[in-house]
Parts: C-alpha cells; sequence; structure tokens
DNA sequence: TCCTAAATCGCAATCATTTGCCCAACCACA
DNA sequence: TGTGGTTGGGCAAATGATTGCGATTTAGGA
C-alpha cells in the first residue's frame, strides 16, 4: 500500500504538506498543491483511514447492534440508518446478535475494540447484563431503537401505546365489539406498549377483554401463524384481531385462509409497521404506519450532529404512529 | 481512552510483557502474567485495533457492497455473510449503493480508505466504470454474488438457467401449455438467465412463447404487479406464469386476486427464490429454493479462509437449485 | 569459581497520519 | 543596513499497538 511519504517523495515536498493538501487545512501554494494533486493521482493514493483516526481519534464508523436484520422492518430501519451515515460520510459496522446474550457482549467488545464513534441498538431482548454493559460506556454516544425507555442513553421509537389504542379503536369505530389481539414475546417492550394500548382502547370502550382470544408469539410469520391458530381454537372466535406487527398479520392470515375463512368477512385484521409488503397482500393489510426508514435514518443524524457539531442528544424521541387503511378491515 | 502503556505501568512490566500476554504470543512467567491480566481487568482496557491494525495489515473487516439490503432476499444473504465473519472474529461493513453509479464509487473509495481485507459485491447493475475500478483493485480478495461471471473474481450463485427451467418444466409437467414470464430489469443477471431457462424449457417442449406474456419490471413487489398486470391486459392471458423472484410473485398475487381471479385455478404461478415469507401467502407459493443464508455464508468463509489459512479461491461455485413445490400451482 | 544455556523480559524501530512549533525567504520601510 | 511582518512549508513528537534483537538473571555442570 502506498502512503503519504511516497506521495510527499514524488512531489518533492513533505508529508506535512501532503497533509495539507489533502484535507484542506492550511495554505498550500497553488504549484505545490498541483504538484501535490498530481502525485496522488498518479500512485492512486488512498489515505489510511487507520492512522487517521489512530491521530484524530475519531474513525468515522458507528456500530450497529440488531436483533435480526432479516425481518424487513429491521431491515428498513437499517437501511435508514446506513443511509444517515453515507449522507454524512460516516460507516456503518452492521452487528445482527439473534437476540443471543453472548453475541452481545462479543460484539460489543469488538466495537469497542474497534473504536466506533457512536452506537445504535435494536434489539428485542432486555438482557441485564447487557444493558449494564452498555450503561457502562458512558463516553459513548448511543441511540436505542425499538426498545425500553429509561436507559441514560437516547431513545427513538414511536408511541406504542398510542399506536395500540389507534389499531383497536378503528376496530371498535368499525363496529367491532368482538376483539383479539396477537401479540410478542414478553420481554418485547414495544409489543408490550402496543398491548397496553389495545387494553386501554377496549377498556375505555367497556369492551370485555377476553383472555382465550389474546395470544403470544414470535414477531414473525411463523409466530403469528401459531398464535391466531390458538385464538381459533376458541368455542366462538373474535370478529377482528390486531396482530402487533405486520409479520404475525401475515401469518394470522395464513391461519384464517387455510380454515377457509375469509378476511374481512369472517375475520377483520389490523397489523402494525405497514411494511412495504403490506399494500400487496390480499386483502391489502389495514395497519399502523411506522416510518421504519426515517426511524434509522432519525438515529444517524443525531448521533452524527453530536458527533460532528456537538449538538447535545435528546433523551427520547416519540415518533407518531398513524393509521392507514387498507382492505383487512371493513364495517361489518 | 486507556492505552497498553497505561496497562504496563499499571502492573509494572513493559508494554512488550502486555502485547504478548494480551495476545499469548510468547511465554510470559504465570505471576507476571497475572499482573498484567490483573491490570487489564482493573482498567477495563481494550486493545486498539486500529493501532493494531496499523502494524500487523490486516483490520479483521470485510466490506460488503448491495444494491438495496431491504429486499429480504439480499437480508438473508447479508444476514448468511455476518454470520461467517461473526464466526471468524471479522467485522462487517455494510454498503447499500441503491445501484447508483456515485455511491458504489464513493463506498468503494472509503471502504479502500478503512483498508478492508476484502470485499463481497451483490448488485444488480452492471456498471462499467464500477466494474473497472473492481478489476483494478487486483489485490483486494473479493466474491461476487448474485452477479455477472467472468470477472477476474470468485462469483457464487446458483445456477439460474437450470432454475428456470426447473420452474418453467414443472409448469409444463403440471399440464399447462399457455405460460408467461415475469422478468426483472434487463441488466440484471440472474433474472435473464433465469428467463433463458424459461426460454429452453419453452422450445424443448415445443411450446409457444408469447412475447405479450411476458413482461419485465423491478424486481420488487410493485415491479411485479406492474409486470403481471402488463401480461393480463393480453386478449387471452396465460394459464401460469413463472415470476423470476418471489417479491414479483407476490407482487403478481395482488394483481391477480385484484382482478378477481383465483391463484391457482386461474392462473398457476410459481416463484424464485424462496423467501421465508412463501410458505405464508394463500396458497402457499411454488418456488425454486435458492439457499441465501448459505451463500452470504459460503462467501464469507471462502474469503476468510483465504485470509486466514492462504486457501485458494474457487473461480465460481454454483449452488443447486431445487424445487420446492406448494398451493400455487396444481395440475389444471 | 566459571561458563553456558535456559528462562524472562525490555529497547526501540515501525506502521501512516496529524499538528504545534519553528524556520527561511522575501518584501517594505525607516 | 537593520527591523519586522508575511508567506510558505518542514521537523519531529505523538497516536497505540507489534516484534526483531538483545539483555539480564538464574541454575546447573565442570
Amino acid at each position: 500500500m502506498i502512503s503519504i511519504k511516497d506521495v510527499a517523495k514524488a512531489a518533492g515536498v513533505s508529508v506535512t504538506t501532503v497533509s495539507h493538501v489533502i484535507n484542506s487545512t492550511r495554505f498550500v501554494a497553488p504549484q505545490t498543491r498541483k504538484k501535490v494533486e498530481q502525485a496522488v493521482q498518479d500512485l492512486g493514493y488512498q489515505p489510511s483511514s487507520l492512522a487517521r483516526a489512530l491521530k484524530v481519534k475519531s474513525t468515522r464508523t458507528i456500530g450497529m447492534l440488531v436483533s435480526s436484520s432479516t425481518n424487513p422492518f429491521f431491515a428498513e430501519v437499517v437501511r435508514g440508518v446506513e443511509e444517515g451515515c453515507f449522507q454524512k460520510g460516516y460507516s456503518l459496522i452492521l452487528c445482527n446478535s439473534g437476540d443471543e446474550h453472548e453475541r452481545h457482549l462479543a460484539y460489543l467488545k469488538t466495537l469497542m475494540q474497534k473504536r466506533i464513534d457512536a452506537l445504535v441498538v435494536m434489539t428485542t431482548s432486555s438482557d441485564k447484563i447487557f444493558y449494564d454493559k452498555l450503561r457502562s460506556l458512558d463516553t459513548l454516544p448511543k441511540v436505542l431503537l425499538d426498545a425500553e425507555l429509561g436507559l441514560d442513553a437516547c431513545a427513538i421509537g414511536d408511541d406504542s401505546i398510542l399506536g395500540g389504542q389507534l389499531a383497536t379503536n378503528h376496530l371498535i369505530e368499525a363496529g367491532f365489539k368482538e376483539i383479539g389481539c396477537l401479540t410478542g414475546p414478553d420481554g418485547h417492550p414495544r409489543s408490550r406498549d402496543r398491548y397496553r394500548g389495545f387494553e386501554q382502547a377496549m377498556e375505555q370502550s367497556g369492551l370485555e377483554l377476553r383472555a382465550d382470544w389474546v395470544a403470544s408469539d414470535e414477531l414473525s410469520a411463523p409466530g403469528g401463524y401459531r398464535a391466531m391458530l390458538k385464538v381459533l381454537e376458541a368455542d366462538d372466535r373474535p370478529k377482528a384481531v390486531f396482530a402487533c406487527n405486520d409479520m404475525m398479520a401475515i401469518g394470522a392470515y395464513r391461519a384464517i385462509q387455510e380454515r377457509g375463512l375469509s378476511i374481512p368477512d369472517d375475520i377483520a385484521i389490523i397489523g402494525y409497521d405497514d411494511l412495504e409488503l403490506a399494500a400487496y397482500l390480499t386483502p391489502a393489510l389495514t395497519t399502523i404506519h411506522q416510518p421504519s426508514f426515517e426511524l434509522g435514518l432519525k438515529a444517524a443524524e443525531i448521533l452524527i450532529d453530536h458527533l460532528d457539531e456537538k449538538a447535545d442528544m435528546p433523551d427520547v424521541i416519540q415518533l407518531e404512529p398513524g393509521l392507514v387503511e387498507r382492505e383487512s378491515v371493513r364495517r361489518p
């Protein structure tokens, strides 16, 4: 690999000067500048971010810890983060933890060794040790996405309680009274909030909340399939169900249609996330929109503004969830 | 940030010794080792990968250039690459190019400056300048996924021609004679191969290939939707269609069902990729399985074996596509 | 008592940059 | 001929590791 010294030699100047023309960090006479630029061209020189980072103590890379980037919602968030990074000249190191304890810790360690400038975390787990470790990294700017609040880090997410209410109220306003819910695993803060919103909305309308009409499972298509099957076992079945995310809704579609039932005539269903996919299902999925891409983008921007402009980081940013009506719920 | 010097001082030894106990690269007396380990513990020392990389000329990170990690198929491949990296202690820098020329080049530059050890590329574009640049990086180990062969780099992918034949023959064996095809954009090598497979299979069976029954668009749900709409405009419509990937198939589902037609009774449909999702559609999608995760995993393994064990890289690896029958095609 | 080898560890150069400080040359002015 | 300011650019330390040579100590043998 050719270094700044080679360029200096080729241009007949000192490395100092080369450094200064590359970073335009002080005046250099036009002729010398030309010579240097020429040499850079000729040699195909690429400055080493490593050496630079060592000196300036900033790698211009941020790390991202995700449960599983394979979930379409997460994938869109990751894209947002990456977009934000790109725009500001940062790079993104992606880490899929699969929500495994060991991996969380292992990744955190290598990210620290790689001297990332900031961290964004989007995991569904609430692993105590991991969060303690996270907290102990007090100098590292970080934002938590889609996670528990209350850590001393910036948290960005939509108002899931509100979102849950929105979804449920939409069902209620459409005239449904017998409503079920498909929630995520117990530990997951988001789906818990959505479920709370569901409970509150039901209560406010004085509707009965039947335990055998709510089931919890993974926030995935298989999970939604299993959960829906469970509530379909009830003697009488609900006329509408709120799935805590779109992937679960897709699984639920399958379970319902497999039974020969029709959506929305036999069972209406509303999802959460508004994946791109949602509009292409049959029937098109009515759901709560979450600005996934913007969420990731925002996270990156906050972090980088903090790093580059010393802007201070907000404690928590709540995005507003919004209903998007399509075909999977209709006035009965 | 605390450095090796601090540890050395705290332990009362030289940095040399600290380095040696950390990397276990030469014998150190048990007592001294203890002291050092204690100091490392007490100070919470994390060696700087930067400084290390500068010296040993290896960052243990690989770069990945993707068109769009938001496409579920790509997302699964990315996960595979990331998994392979993790297992061998490498990190992954993820770059979404969106297939934009500028971004390709910009990313390539920063990846080089970050001194990645290897590169994996999975873009659908066939941008000449970009590929030239790629070729000029002759010392950088790289693998091309889902891409054109013929560059002097390792290429991994399934045998898409065979896959296309498989899909088409399945339709033919099921008794269909009037078959359409939804292909990707012209430049895309994979979907072109799949289409070739389609053509060959049709020809071998002496079936007519109707131009108004094939449409090309983006390899996404919206793309599939539009393409399907286009072939539905024909006076008589095909009885079966082969979609060049599952996302297109999903879009096609929508278009067909919107028309009030039934799958597979009015139109049978077969996809390509075998996304996790495919099994949860209604009807469940018959498709060609592509080992996405394994593909990414393989890419990482080849690269890392080459780096760590000096294993040499194969020119091309063809994975075998396989039919997976579900419900979207049935004997008419 | 010496000598030699084994056992343990340290010195200092090196990797590719950045940057505070200083220096040389030149010009203008008194 | 000094003096002083301006311009343009170089020296060398510092960043945090690794590693080729040695150096020092200790034990065992002659």
